[in-house]
DNA sequence: GGACGCTAGCGAAACGGTTCGGCCAGATGC
DNA sequence: GCATCTGGCCGAACCGTTTCGCTAGCGTCC
């Protein structure tokens, strides 16, 4: 490998050498069947262990195959079988650990059941997710998981019915697709029931948008457990942090900014418990000492925190694969069966970032 | 919404109610020709802007593109034009944080370039990987980026001929297809020398896989940079910890074990830094009091260490998107260009878990 | 007014497979 | 020996596009 030029690119280096070429066409099931001499349904039987073929045609094609390296295009037989052994699987945040999980499950599970995953960023914008369902849609994916970024009502009626899909961590409240959610309500009332429990009457939360069902879901369920205590969270103390680490670490300074600032702090996720850290240390307080902080949906040591969070951790791979298999399950079976809705429950789990109210 | 059932599995539950069904078979370019009373070639014509239409047929083909909810068959499409807009990616190791940001990278460069991503997780297997590059071609992908689990010699001389490759993050040593790494020997030197500068003599370390560029490199820097010194790591401090954190734990207790062990750890990523703390902590030794512990390829953060390791990192975005810009103009311009190796730089960032050496 | 050029739109072949009906040869039955 | 049956293999249609070559119709110019 000798080094002909080298030239520079920010702070990389490039070396070149002999020419690439990628000239050679792959061979295509006429090829074979000549090589063989047979006809092409034979091939094809051969190659699909579709239809018996004697021992001696058998061997032919077979080596006419090693010899051409030839390997059928998937384009053509899923042009003609209807099908494209695709799985396509839209996420709303790539950056967020979360869904990096989920993503990683999800490939496993696709791979499994002998299809391949095509993947999408919608990156928490309708717009993108639209786009996104387009392709989806033109690419003839067998079928699509799905995480929602929009409200319920930006989706026609008949979004979901030329691919199966499945929604995944987020539902859309209506009966168009199959679901697989965690159950927000409930982890947002753990998450409360603990931080009341430890003393805390004043509670304030940044939560998801209230658009979607991760975002309402766990606000409520905040609400409740307070409210079975009698107590409320103060208005201006709950503000949306749109799921967003920079939003939220603004709208955390402004709640923590406030005269009579809430002493606990429910963070309805991972990226934004984040973003609430930092505003608490930048203002000068300090997590649990004087703020305590929980959240929901995040998933173990994300972001190195100093004080590991308390909070509900999603059962990501489980609830992945209850979504792959209904998906498989409906892209197989054709039959037609009532949309199915699959809720999982988060646990709690305790971290060093809550302590009892002081005083 | 009704329920109608209810049953359990695992922790969820579990509701139906009224049927989907999947029958609406998607318009074809047919369809939407005899609605509009033309020929196949003008829709083709008005969807691709590729003639000139008369406004009125072309009025006509638009709206009964809109009122069949018509997209054009991107198999069909690509049967034809011998594309498939899909650009594999396979990762080493999906798990890894290090990988999903790469994911996460590829997944926005690969949109941005109009194609969209197939992912695959090789997992550290040769042998997986083999089924699939197999899968990559069969599925007609336009390129593909391939982070290689093997070693040099374990692939086919004309290996990637079939499709345009880029190998990312490791190199095969050999000239087969365009590379972007990052320069491992350097990241060994930087990393070792801030040992050294520390005052640690007895470093020991727990490499990769030594058939990877990114097994040896590394360790090869490190040997150099003692070797500057005049010092050399002891054998038995030498271990591979195949780049797992489990395999990484065991290692690192066997080491550390032992009567002389080592005052520094060079640990080759950061998965197996993990595992290396855990066992640390196991041992009843602490970092980085007893034991400094460096790495290399670790994103920020990883984990939720508590001290933040000390280690260089690689500029994962830059080189994912240096990968895709080599392929893109690889796939577009189809001239033939010699195979370019493009080498980043790795940077060392300072955490809290190396110390000076004790006494 | 006839020859000619131009162009909007059309028909049909091709892409690389699958699949179904049909054909031919050999075996079987009477 | 002829009709029938059977089983292995082939020819050709088809999947939904794109694209090339052609036609028909119009306007222009002598």
């Amino acid at each position: 490998m000798q080094q002909k030029s080298c030239w520079t690119w920010r702070n990389c280096c490039f070396k070149v050498s002999e020419t690439i070429s990628y000239g050679v066409l792959l061979a295509t099931i006429k090829d074979v069947a000549k090589a063989a001499g047979v006809s092409t349904a034979t091939v094809s039987a051969v190659v699909n262990d579709t239809a018996y073929v004697s021992p001696d045609l058998r061997a032919r094609v077979l080596s006419a195959i090693r010899d051409l390296r030839y390997s059928p295009s998937l384009v053509a037989r899923n042009l003609r079988r209807g099908r494209s052994q695709l799985i396509a699987l839209a996420v709303a945040d790539l950056a967020n650990p979360f869904y990096a999980r989920m993503v990683s499950s999800a490939e496993a599970a696709v791979a499994a059941w002998g299809y391949s995953l095509v993947l999408f960023n919608s990156d928490e914008k309708p717009e993108t997710e639209r786009r996104i369902l387009a392709r989806i849609r033109t690419l003839g994916c067998d079928g699509a998981v799905i995480v929602p970024v929009g409200a319920a009502d930006q989706y026609r009626h008949h979004e979901f019915d030329d691919v199966p899909t499945v929604l995944l961590g987020r539902s859309l409240g209506g009966d168009q697709a199959d679901t697989v959610t965690v159950d927000n309500f409930s982890a947002g009332r753990q998450v409360t029931n603990y931080l009341l429990d430890l003393g805390h009457t004043h509670i304030g939360s940044i939560t998801g948008p209230m658009q979607l069902s991760t975002g309402h879901g766990r606000l409520e369920g905040m609400i409740e457990a307070m409210a079975a205590r009698g107590l409320a969270p103060q208005p201006s103390h709950v503000r949306s942090g749109e799921f967003r680490e920079d939003a939220a670490y603004s709208v955390a300074r402004d709640i923590l900014g406030q005269p009579n600032r809430p002493t606990a702090l429910y963070v309805a996720n991972g990226v934004m418990a984040i973003g609430a850290m930092r505003a608490v240390s930048d203002i000068g307080l300090s997590c649990p000492q004087d703020v305590s902080i929980a959240s929901t949906d995040t998933i173990s040591g994300v972001g190195g925190l100093k004080p590991r969070l308390t909070r509900t951790e999603h059962p990501v791979a489980d609830m992945t694969n209850a979504a792959l298999r209904m998906l498989v399950e409906r892209i197989e079976k054709k039959v037609s069966v009532p949309p199915r809705h699959i809720t999982f429950q988060p646990a709690l789990v305790v971290g060093e970032s809550c302590a009892p109210v002081a005083r």
